[in-house]
DNA sequence: GATCACATCCGCCATG
DNA sequence: ATCATGGCGGATGTGA
């Protein structure tokens, strides 16, 4: 039996035990129970959620888990000292740990993350971004897995996630059967940035809305730092001071991800060559847009094509 | 995969 | 005095 353990904590989200529902179904589908499931937490006892109802847990000691994940909340949770180092206790002795929307903040305060991938709920992505420099933070990831460490994003990407470990665990007929009866997709289309929050922050000032605006009508030009500057009639130097303090990312960089969006989506509604969308959304060359999308969305192109077989995941 | 040229970013400082 | 601005240069990242 392997142990799935759930780490929660006062103000938690209650969505995130749906995390361990997935496992909860392998048990039920294989030909005999697989895993152990446990709600862990500090202290052990009542334990409240953001709904108000409390859910009852388990202290929890080193050998707690196969598989720990932590839980998140609807807002940046910070842990007790106590709880810190009972996750460093455990965590090598799990083969899995993880965490679930904003329970990465909890993960990244343990160090494990430093140097890794990780994913969080796309609304704190970046404060997460401020507060762990040392993480990677794939904002558009539904979930990351790096070296037995793995992050989910918002709210029900942890189903995604946990359905990639059975995956792992029992092959991808099991998690696909699970998939089918919890009615929610196997492998899910496209990333966190349907909902695209970091492009969608509308700048405050017309200046740089204009140069939003002609960036996505330009795509083709060079779009370079100097000819944004010169539509927002600003000096580089100032202008680049400007947009980040704005858009709270680099001008090279919002230009990048506007790129890589508008090519995610033409790759997704089908009917287009790479070679073609890299020429549409002025990357021109396929090996750059590759490059590109593998640096924002963890990635290369030719996964986001419309599914026929098996369109491949995050690896 | 290594190397080189170039763009970008950002701290610092002078200016208005 | 404070604040916005813009030039300079070095560290870093990216393309070829």
């Amino acid at each position: 039996m392997k142990k799935i353990g759930l780490v929660i904590f006062p103000g938690f989200q209650a969505l995130d035990l749906s995390v361990l529902t997935p496992f909860e179904l392998a048990n039920s589908l294989a030909p005999k129970p697989v895993y152990e499931l446990a709600i862990l937490s500090e202290t052990g006892g009542m334990v409240s959620t953001t709904m108000g109802v409390s859910v009852d847990s388990k202290a929890f000691g080193p050998d707690a888990a196969d598989t720990l994940l932590i839980g998140g909340s609807t807002s940046i949770p910070t842990a007790s000292p106590g709880l810190l180092k009972k996750l460093r206790a455990v965590a090598p002795r799990t083969r899995r740990i993880g965490s679930v929307c904003t329970g990465a903040f909890i993960l990244a305060e343990t160090g494990l993350l430093d140097g890794r991938q990780a994913t969080t709920h796309w609304y704190a992505a970046r404060d997460f971004q401020m507060q762990f420099p040392a993480v990677k933070v794939m904002e558009d990831r539904i979930y990351t897995t790096d070296e037995g460490i793995w992050t989910s994003a918002g709210m029900t990407a942890c189903i995604d996630m946990a359905l990639a470990m059975l995956s792992d665990d029992l092959g991808s007929e099991m998690s696909r059967a699970i998939a089918r009866k919890m009615v929610v997709y196997h492998q899910r289309p496209g990333g966190q940035s349907q909902f695209s929050a970091l492009l969608e922050l509308e700048p405050r000032s017309d200046r740089i809305r204009n140069v939003f605006n002609f960036i996505k009508r330009n795509l083709r030009s060079e779009l370079s730092v100097e000819q944004l500057a010169d539509v927002a009639h600003l000096s580089p130097r100032q202008f680049t001071r400007i947009f980040q303090t704005e858009t709270g990312q680099s001008p090279a960089r919002a230009v990048e991800r506007i790129r890589v969006e508008s090519a995610r989506i033409l790759i997704e509604s089908g009917g287009h060559t790479i070679e073609r969308v890299a020429e549409h959304t002025g990357f021109d060359d396929t090996e750059r847009m590759r490059r590109a999308f593998r640096r924002i969305l963890g990635q290369p192109p030719q996964s986001f094509k419309p599914i026929r077989s098996n369109g491949k995941m995050a690896a």
